[in-house]
DNA sequence: GATGAATGAGCATTCATTCAT
DNA sequence: TATGAATGAATGCTCATTCAT
């Protein structure tokens, strides 16, 4: 039984999150997903309380798991450039295994932001911290390090973007080296 | 007569921009853009053909003036490390004097890419071009181009991103220079 | 299991009814129900075919009751402010008792009346002919029966609505003498 | 423009209030309002704010109006006899004239008395303060002028009701007489 | 050109009812 | 019998667009 209700809410979300990437959440209808996933439109309000709610959400959950493995990611590695690396490299390799996902928070991230909670970290919270942390052992020279996160950050994203829209044929995968000597070399500087 | 219609589309279209960053395109309605400028809801239809056309028009517009504008920029200079230099100067500038408009860009390109003409010059084009040629030049080692530039145009929309969410108080432009050293470390590399 | 059904259809009606008052019918919800039974939803089926049923189920159950009852302490009675005092003392002793149940008469009664077969004995037919009786007898004058025992009830069911609206703070058997009186008054004229 | 407003209001009010009547508040839909209207379903919506708020107005509106209209009527005669004979009268002529409007009132206040506003003046209150005044000057024995008041108003509202289910011929204007005799004698008893 | 009331297709959501377990 | 997840028709409401003034 919750076997099988687990199952119908993950077909709703990864349906809900394809569609709402294909056309927007605006102009994704409740119909439209329902008829995607093969599902009464009752039944999503059984698993969600509102179209609202399912994306949101779809925005936090992920966020929030994606956060949480990032952080262990980099926890195993002892230096600045061990951790950007592992974390590059491990956005890549998951990046290429779920890009809808990835790019569900990136197109959605506009609407949801202003809700996510001040003290939930979030990315761009543990590259600061790594960051900040290798200025101060002296890795790196010392800069603001929300600047500086965020040219990383942007760095790497703008590449998912360009393969999003199908501009880049390689995998982010086989571009994580040059990715993570570019965001290096960023913040060498 | 013409200046006064020239006006009041003007003034629809600076409205219409600046609440369709505040609240997404979709979220934003007809009534709102009318009572913000003014106008009755009809009057919009006497300047647009649709909301539609209305969103699609205030992107591309702005996106080939911005384009051009680049382009004369980069003209100006000899060296790749001097264009470079100089765009990411000029565009510094404009987003501080209209933050609205390349917040625009940003946000509603998702919706509106597809529909670009792909012979179109946009910014990527640019840089890429000016990538290209000083590759050839030797002024940098060789790549691909467009993952290239897409770094470098990450690197620095991204902090135009964390300005626009309020999350750094410095202008654009007092940060122009670590951009630009930041972009040209990365294509140095 | 007879048994355990009586209960369950019992639980239910008397769960229905008393939601029914409070919210009305058509805005209380088959789960509202279902939740303060302590029953699933589906069971409610078992014992009602349907909402409606239920709801007019019942109306007509406990009106039948209801008349029956007035009519049997009528009877006991000879003359016709006997039989008068009787009914109403019944009615104001049955409605401390219960004015849930009364309430839910008195206000669905506009979505029942319709539906209810014309040969059937309902409250006003037996106070009818109880007046009808007395005006043959003499013991009180001729008038239309149909005017002056609604002029009795109305009497009567307005101080059940204030009742139940909280606006008094007495009992209605502590009232019955006052509405006797009143109603014989009514009739005597 | 503003005629014109009005006018599609009113027909908006006249025909949801019919509409009320017969089928009941939940059970009529919007487009059964409009369609009989013969508005658009919008239209609507550019006049009241909900179909809730559609119905509260059309009662409180015309619950304000009575009671005002009431308490004129009242304040022409001198003694409490002339007043509930004036008031009932009043009552009977204007039941006759519009008796959907009171149906709407009889039928709707279980859904609305919970939000009229404890110090707005209601009908009630209009003949609560006659009787008390006249129980004051000695015209009738002191009493519970809330018990006295409403076995007065259930008494004719019961006629009126029976009207509306159209179980009786005559109009209430014709019953006049009788209710006001009735009225009294339930007072001076 | 400008206005804003009217339009009605379209949408999110609700909820009585069903049915496999 | 009892359950409660699934169903999908039905409904209140929205909002881009039209058009008479």
């Amino acid at each position: 039984m919750n076997e099988r209700s687990l199952t119908t809410k993950e077909l709703i979300a990864s349906t809900a999150m394809r569609l709402f990437v294909e056309k927007g959440i605006t102009e994704t209808r409740i119909r439209d997903i329902a008829a995607a996933a093969r599902i009464a439109e009752g039944t999503l309000y059984r698993h969600y309380k509102s179209k609202e709610e399912l994306a949101w959400d779809l925005f936090i959950t992920n966020l929030r798991i994606f956060t949480q493995a990032l952080d262990e990611v980099q926890k195993k590695e002892q230096t600045l450039r061990g951790k950007l690396d592992a974390m590059i490299h491990y956005f890549c390799r998951k990046f290429d295994e779920d890009w809808v996902m990835f790019s569900y928070l990136l197109l959605s991230q506009h609407g949801h932001v202003k809700k996510i909670p001040s003290e939930m970290r979030v990315p761009v919270s543990v590259l600061r911290e790594v960051i900040g942390l290798g200025m101060e052992k002296g890795e790196i020279p010392r800069k603001d390090t929300y600047v500086a996160s965020s040219m990383v950050i942007g760095l790497v994203l703008q590449i998912a973007v360009i393969k999003v829209y199908g501009r880049i044929e390689q995998s982010l995968t086989s571009l994580a080296d040059t990715l993570s000597e570019a965001g290096w070399r960023v913040l060498e500087g």
